[in-house]
DNA sequence: ATATTAATGCAACAATGTTGCAATATTTAT
DNA sequence: ATAAATATTGCAACATTGTTGCATTAATAT
């Protein structure tokens, strides 16, 4: 699993630029290390590290980052757009009342279903996700 | 597993009117059997059913299936939000060349997970996703 | 230090979804 | 079958998220 400097070494040597918002913006993720959504980026952004960004500079670098597969996008019910990390990636457990989003690890069970799909449905599968919502538990714990 | 004319039912029973617009986009939801766009539901309302309906009131339409938990809304990365029958859910298949849906069942694993999660996170799972992308088999074939 | 060109900001736009308000249609009761 | 009550509708205007063209600015190789 890359780490930040790693990353940043590795979008450097593909011959890309590196801005202080693209630095920026891959250091805020791997802090992070969970779903963001563009308009949490462009907050933090300014209050954390000072870096003052368009909108239209956000969007672009996060489509040159997904590009690069070195974030994925995230779009869950009754939840904004978000980006992670890829290589951070987990399964989530998302709570429908404080909105707040976890990530677990769950056992390595769903690669075996992947091989029954391409058996079955002549699909082949190259990503999954997989998310749980439900209360956390703390907002388990107010509304009772 | 509720089909159409109980649901219907169970809206008037419920003390809610039967429109026409209502009828048609329930009728049309179980009809698909899968996930399907807004723009989508106001084409082939028009085309299908021969009803024409305003932008506002399918929106209005959808979040009064979702109250009502008839429906759910998905959203898939790179793909419209979508909604679909909530006791037709599956788990799906999307095709990320040609964005085609495809719902398949599997066996009662995720079940036992939830429990693992109440146990291990106290976080109450009330539902779940759970997609794979990749390519279908016509892709497959086109691409290879 | 300079030339090259990738990245940026701005304004304008597109897609999806929401809201207020007056008009209309569906019910319920008569 | 009709009228009263009110849920639903259409329209226009707006909000949010994301994209595009173009002139300007900044990062990099030499």
């Amino acid at each position: 699993m890359k780490n930040v400097d790693g990353v940043l070494k590795e979008i450097r040597s593909a011959g890309n630029r590196m801005t202080k918002a693209r630095k920026a913006l891959v250091e805020l993720l791997y802090k992070e290390k969970k779903p963001v959504s563009s308009a949490e980026i462009l907050a933090k952004l300014t209050t954390k590290k000072n870096i003052v960004v368009n909108r239209t500079t956000v969007y672009r670098e996060l489509r040159f980052l997904l590009e690069q597969n070195i974030i994925i996008h995230n779009k869950f019910p009754n939840h904004r757009s978000c980006y992670e990390i890829s290589a951070l990636h987990r399964h989530h457990l998302i709570c429908t009342q404080c909105k707040k989003i976890k990530g677990i690890v769950l056992n390595k069970h769903l690669e075996d279903q992947e091989k029954n799909i391409y058996k079955k449905e002549r699909f082949k599968v190259f990503s999954h996700s997989l998310e749980f919502y439900g209360l956390c538990s703390n907002c388990l714990k107010s509304s009772a």
